[in-house]
DNA sequence: AAATATTTTTAGATATATCTAAATAATGTA
DNA sequence: TACATTATTTAGATATATCTAAAAATATTT
């Protein structure tokens, strides 16, 4: 069984994880929970020493497979809560992820059950996360760029390719950002620009370059 | 802000505060929460500074008006997450406490509110037991004795007004408990006896003076 | 490769929540 | 009232999770 805290930097780790190539650094880590490298040492240890991590004194951690299991477990908690939160409470995205933090540590195997039931096995949450199952399984949703997609389509903002300061300045003054909810009101066959509506609010024109870094989840 | 063993502590000598008169012992509270006298020793000091209790050494505490207000908003989030795992999760009843232990500690004004709405504000839990609202405010349910209620009612056991140990043995032996959910199947009206089903499942018969001592909320 | 910078670990504190064992206060009884 | 019993508190440990400051290891630069 492991703690509530145990439990925090052992999901954090394996989303470093999916991220890194190689190991997880110590720094990482203490950056990624607001933490103390110290602190994150003294964790890793813990963590090592129960089999979810293997850990190499100044060479950063790997997650085990028991770790990976677990960490899938506390992801599929923290999913299907998000997922009630906004399906059934209402919630907007924004709000969601506070809460989720503290559900997802509630122990209960009949509760994780019947929520996934309730919420009627959903697989995706709310962002387009996927949610895994009781083993751990899970399948991603396929990411296409918003300029092959058709009008009417709706999706969520899952990548964008091109990371330069200019682009993401960009987008961020347009509204758009990862997570963001997308319907495409109409596209333009002559240039290949479209007009896309943001969280069903707002409504902006992008360009075709800009619609190729754009990657949606559907 | 209260931390999750303090809430606990609280939550619990509010309770015991309700059924003793004058002060709550130290040792009431350690076997009601199956620690060690030295242990709340440490814990009320430290709500007392808090503000939440007052207390004088070897004298026991007492619930202040702010502490009252704090623990009524953790036994609302419990029953509202009992009433949420019953109602929609559809768990029986000696599954949801030990998952509601946990819930109630969950921090979330908005949460409270949402799963407060998604339930149609209930006003009681499926014990029977009222839901305290947002000002701490409640009505128990009227109890009635089993004898004064007509055959096909249904209601909760409340309470049993005889507390001899052979009556509170003979309804063990028939299975009747605090908390039970009856139905009276039949009244005899030769003698007042009455045939009743405890939780949908077993029936049983009892003569009218045990009737006269169970009480039930309907 | 040596010097410097960065990263990581260790040592030693602090805060919370517990415990056991011993001391002290309150209560019940002869 | 004095003694015995019970209840409560204190003192001192333990375990978890954190921190700061210093030491050690690794990485980078000249």
């Amino acid at each position: 069984m492991l703690s509530f805290a145990e439990e925090n930097y052992l999901k954090t780790i394996y989303h470093l994880s999916e991220e890194t190539e190689g190991a997880v650094t110590t720094n990482a880590i203490a950056d990624s929970l607001n933490t103390k490298a110290a602190s994150v040492t003294d964790m890793i240890k813990k963590l090592s020493n129960k089999g979810v991590l293997s850990y190499q004194k100044y060479r950063g951690v790997h997650v085990s497979e028991s770790g990976k299991k677990a960490a899938l477990q506390v992801i599929r908690k923290h999913r299907l809560w998000e997922t009630f939160l906004v399906d059934k409470l209402k919630f907007n995205w924004d709000e969601v992820h506070e809460v989720a933090e503290q559900l997802e540590h509630i122990n209960s195997t009949l509760l994780i059950k019947r929520l996934d039931e309730f919420l009627a096995y959903p697989k995706y949450d709310p962002h387009g996360d996927p949610i895994p199952d009781e083993n751990g399984e899970y399948k991603s949703k396929p990411q296409v760029a918003l300029n092959h997609v058709k009008a009417d389509t709706t999706g969520i903002i899952v990548s964008v390719k091109d990371t330069s300061n200019a682009f993401l300045k960009y987008l961020d003054k347009i509204g758009i950002y990862l997570g963001a909810k997308i319907k495409i009101l109409e596209k333009v066959e002559f240039d290949g620009s479209l007009e896309i509506q943001i969280d069903s609010k707002k409504t902006v024109f992008i360009s075709k370059e800009v619609s190729e870094n754009i990657w949606i989840s559907e």
